[in-house]
DNA sequence: GATTGACAACCTACCAGTTGGTAGGTAAAA
DNA sequence: TTTTACCTACCAACTGGTAGGTTGTCAATC
């Protein structure tokens, strides 16, 4: 295999292992395991796990901020472009994955420091392009007036957040949308 | 020291290790360093890692739901109601913890199915509290009507954990009081 | 076009430290 | 005299990580 593609996998097996059982929990072992490859191996490609980590962030930040920045350039109310934003957590969901960030974030004091910051960091991304869409449409009227976009924002990614977490926990990816619809509808006009 | 007090301080000390670093992440050697008694000696108060998992959903539960009778008989309205029983959230953030069941639903998929039942089953009781107290307000004419007072549990229980989790993630847990208002506010005639 | 050297990608074999858990003993309380 | 609460001393399994060797690819040199 390429080097491109082993770390590819390797990457996507860690993602997925961290957003079902959390980064503590998963080991080289079960990554070596699913990939393919002897332990000893993966420390080629990730000289440390913190590293492996980091990478995994990096990547899904990239792979995210892609899929926001194709969203804000979409035909849509600001109503579509949240539902849309929504979607993305729905469709986690789905394939029986938490939140990338959501799982991390729950043990962050067990992160080494330049994960946590990672972490930090990836939600304030969001929090930016949700403050920015609920910006653009205060000013193009669909958005109610009344209310500070940073807060709205914020409303917003906890929402998301937390209608995937709880509908990880009861098994039940069909919460979500629901609650979304709620919020997105509670700050338009 | 006494039975109770080890004990109790045992599930303290492990709740708090939960709520920070996560179910996995802590082991009986941080207990014993905390608590100051032997690794070997909490065996014989817990003799697995998942019976003390299991006891400390189960003191965290009664602990909450008598919390929740004590806030259903205070004469509030449902608003008020709705804001104290987000200062849950609120105080546990600012002791710089999760909640218990966030923090553990996170890594669900590494739990024991024991202690998943546990967490799903906390969950419920709280959305059967959230809805019952809605219902009572749609009655009282203090909730909006044409709402659903399930969905509108779930989107406060949402809203209030992934509230917890983005403030945790952040470090700032002023973040929680607005969210709340903001969705307690939409929710009311 | 063959030979060489460098390097990437992987391997086996190992390491010290930690994990949850056990066996069996002691001292004190009931 | 039994039981409770704790202890020391151990265990196998696993953790992230290292050392050093093998193999295949690829470019520069003869």
């Amino acid at each position: 295999m390429t080097t491109m593609d082993t770390k590819t996998a390797l990457l996507a097996e860690a993602e997925s292992l961290v957003r079902t059982v959390g980064y503590a929990a998963f080991s080289y072992a079960d990554l070596s395991e699913r990939v393919g490859i002897r332990k000893a191996s993966i420390h080629h490609h990730f000289p440390t796990k913190e590293s492996l980590g980091n990478a995994l962030i990096d990547s899904y930040l990239e792979r995210f901020q892609a899929e926001l920045a194709k969203l804000s350039e979409r035909r849509l109310d600001t109503k579509g472009k949240l539902l849309a934003y929504g979607d993305f957590f729905v469709q986690g969901l789905r394939d029986r994955q938490m939140p990338l960030c959501g799982a991390l974030a729950a043990d962050a004091a067990y992160l080494p420091p330049s994960m946590q910051g990672r972490v930090e960091h990836f939600f304030r991304i969001h929090l930016e392009w949700l403050e920015q869409t609920l910006r653009s449409g205060v000013s193009s009227g669909d958005v109610r007036a009344d209310l500070k976009p940073e807060r709205a924002a914020l409303l917003v990614l906890s929402t998301l957040q937390g209608a995937s977490l709880v509908a990880w926990a009861l098994k039940d990816p069909s919460t979500i949308r629901p609650a979304l619809k709620e919020v997105v509808d509670s700050l338009a006009t």
